[in-house]
DNA sequence: CTCCCATGTTACCGGTCGGTAACATTTAAG
DNA sequence: CTTAAATGTTACCGACCGGTAACATGGGAG
């Protein structure tokens, strides 16, 4: 249970129209935004609007609509990140658990997902230039979360952890993009499939290794 | 060898600047600068300078900058369905050599493709709107595609055509994401091998069921 | 109550974008 | 050469966008 959002200020910082911070606010209706109409296909008003607020509120909390972007990348960057860290501590000490955990997460939001892929993978195809901020920290994350699974791999005894988590990281990566472009049902449990396979696989063949 | 492009009025159109028709230089420019800056990233001013024409003979050619979009996806699909024909007779009433063949094939592309992913997958991202002339297109296609692929894999004998196609799919569109964000190399020498590997997991079944 | 500070409001700016009108120029065909 | 069609040139339009200035409002803390 994650309550980060409310109540950071303690109690002296904002609370006047909404119970919940105007920042906060802004970076929701951003996201929702960002994600439905895409990043160039929102005007910065029309996120003020949606939180509830205006333009010039807005540029108080933000410098610029590409940081406002950048934050929200970092947002969901956090949230996620979080997530591996929870799935840690859930599975402490069980590498195929945390992958196949994982895998599972990813089933269900993509069972909720419809017609419009993962908001980072869709921020890349919008943010070209390399120098922006909001994706230079986007592929940070993403090698971050590669190696981590790379790491899981070669932790779970998989013969060779860097093929295993690049087919892992490939499979997670299409899936989001599957269901935007070819919009298969059955995704997410094809998905959990191949990774119950790749997990029972590498068990097999420790154990005959054990055995022999 | 298709050299659809030149000499396609046999002689009666167009040939005053270029030896190529305006309209195919549009179609390569616009192209191009969708493709490394991103659709909404350019303006149709910039594609008519790169084609080396004006806005008014473009638009003499296409109604709009969306249809202009579409056009350009359309060639791209058009395109890659004749590679799937060339594909077909290159390994007739052979499946697998046509799922490993198409396999090497993205990978020898993904090689000289650096951090901006596929061109369709970021139209995606970039197009939104499911009413977009564009997007149904290329909804249309990736149907289309995916269907051969099941069928291709029910061809093969795979035990279970929708799972395989399913994963093949998957790791195609998996393999030009990662390329953009996480930027691995060796992404296609590992969809590659995992292909690979679906065949001859396949092949290994079927003699065993023979033998059987 | 008073003062302060975050927020709301309005109007505006420069720039860019998609798209068009009107006219000049080139080119190939007859 | 004449002519007609395709292309080049310039200027322009309205709409929108990111961003800012100036001022009004309102609520909470002292």
């Amino acid at each position: 249970m994650k309550t980060d959002i409310h109540d950071n200020g303690v109690k002296t910082k904002k609370s006047r129209r909404s119970t919940v911070p105007v920042r906060a606010r802004i970076l929701v209706a951003a996201g929702d935004l960002f994600h439905r109409q895409g990043i160039r296909g929102v005007g910065v008003e029309a996120i003020a609007e949606a939180a509830q607020t205006n333009k010039m509120t807005l540029y108080r909390h933000f410098d610029s609509k590409d940081e406002l972007i950048t934050e929200w990348v970092k947002g969901i960057i956090a949230h996620k990140e979080e997530d591996w860290k929870d799935l840690a501590e859930k599975h402490r000490g069980d590498p195929e658990g945390q992958l196949q955990d994982w895998s599972r997460r990813t089933a269900a939001k993509l069972r909720a997902m419809e017609e419009r892929g993962s908001s980072l993978g869709n921020a890349f195809a919008e943010l070209p230039d390399p120098n922006h901020p909001a994706r230079r920290v986007m592929k940070e994350h993403k090698l971050r979360e590669h190696k981590r699974v790379v790491r899981l791999c070669r932790a779970a005894g998989f013969r060779d952890p860097a093929f295993s988590a690049n087919l892992f990281t490939m499979m997670l990566e299409g899936a989001h993009s599957c269901g935007q472009s070819v919009g298969m049902k059955q995704i997410g449990e094809h998905l959990v499939q191949v990774v119950d396979l790749m997990v029972e696989n590498a068990r097999r063949q420790r154990e005959e290794a054990g055995a022999r």
